[in-house]
DNA sequence: GGAATCATGTGAT
DNA sequence: ATCACATGATTCC
């Protein structure tokens, strides 16, 4: 499939391409009512037409100007159309009988108990690693039942980021072990690794209600999106869709856990703990995959 | 239309 | 108790 192919050419050494690409989002999104045109946005980042044409066409699979109207309004309310209660419902059934296919990665998930939880990390040894991605540098956590983490750091900011993460659990022991997170960032971004008879364990660690905000996070297929409220419902409580919204942003391990596929009633990207730019650069590169 | 305002559940202090 | 929220609906100009 060619999503391998554009995703394999992507991560390079160091990562570099996603900083370009966080540049013209940046740029393209905050005057996107002037459409700025190639040209311009070249410009501005001193680089030409064509190479950035070149560069961002193989990170996202489409070009600048599609990515631009991938990340309207309009096209932001195209992903929440599609009935999003009865999708969510539906995908129970899968997510019951086995791993479900999430976001075309498969995923089986397993929570920690209350007990577990109020210990706050504690008896618990979570090894870490970093990692290029296409969103950045990725901060890959692990403990031995599975993915427990994972975040995004612009070059620069490992450690705040490293910071974010530990202080979740800050009875927890960290050890930095690239032997043991280097397989899990290898799956999470190399789509040929996704398979079902492998499927990523990933381990939610939060309260009763935040595991069941996420457990719903994990049935938003690929390419779509649900609003907060949505979620409140999914989880039987309609009213709670502030605090589902608090739940979203407490998620650690973005990405595998799309907490990027969260939006506001209107379409309107409400918020996004590792940055608003990033979940952008994260729908527009979905909305390509499809 | 857009700003101000309210109802609202959870989790941290 | 109280406060801050990655919300959403309503009510004012």
């Amino acid at each position: 499939m060619n999503i391998v192919a554009t995703l394999e050419k992507d991560i390079t050494p160091d990562g570099s391409e996603y900083e370009t690409v966080r540049q013209v989002i940046e740029l393209i999104s905050a005057d996107y009512r002037d459409q700025p045109s190639l040209e311009a946005i070249a410009a501005e980042l001193s680089q030409s037409p064509t190479q950035l044409q070149k560069t961002f066409t193989r990170w996202a699979g489409l070009s600048p100007k599609g990515f631009l109207q991938a990340v309207t309004l309009d096209h932001a309310k195209r992903l929440l159309r599609q009935e999003a209660m009865p999708l969510l419902e539906t995908s129970i059934e899968v997510g019951l009988s086995g791993p479900g296919r999430l976001h075309d990665l498969f995923v089986t998930h397993e929570a920690m108990s209350p007990g577990e939880w109020k210990a706050r990390g504690q008896g618990l040894t979570i090894r870490y690693g970093f990692y290029p991605s296409p969103f950045g540098i990725a901060l890959v956590m692990a403990t031995e039942r599975g993915l427990a983490g994972l975040a995004f750091a612009d070059p620069g900011e490992e450690k705040a980021c490293l910071d974010d993460m530990t202080c979740r659990w800050p009875n927890a022991a960290y050890v930095e072990d690239s032997a043991a997170t280097a397989d899990y960032a290898k799956r999470i971004f190399e789509p040929g690794q996704w398979s079902a008879d492998r499927p990523l364990r990933v381990v939610l660690i939060g309260t009763d209600f935040q595991v069941r905000v996420w457990e719903s996070l994990l049935k938003i297929p690929l390419g779509m999106a649900v609003t907060y409220s949505d979620i409140a419902h999914d989880i039987g409580q309609p009213t709670a869709m502030r605090a589902v919204g608090a739940a979203v942003g407490r998620n650690p391990i973005s990405f595998v856990v799309p907490c990027h596929r969260a939006l506001g009633k209107n379409g309107a990207l409400t918020g996004y703990h590792w940055g608003l730019t990033r979940k952008r650069a994260m729908l527009g590169w979905e909305s390509a995959q499809v």
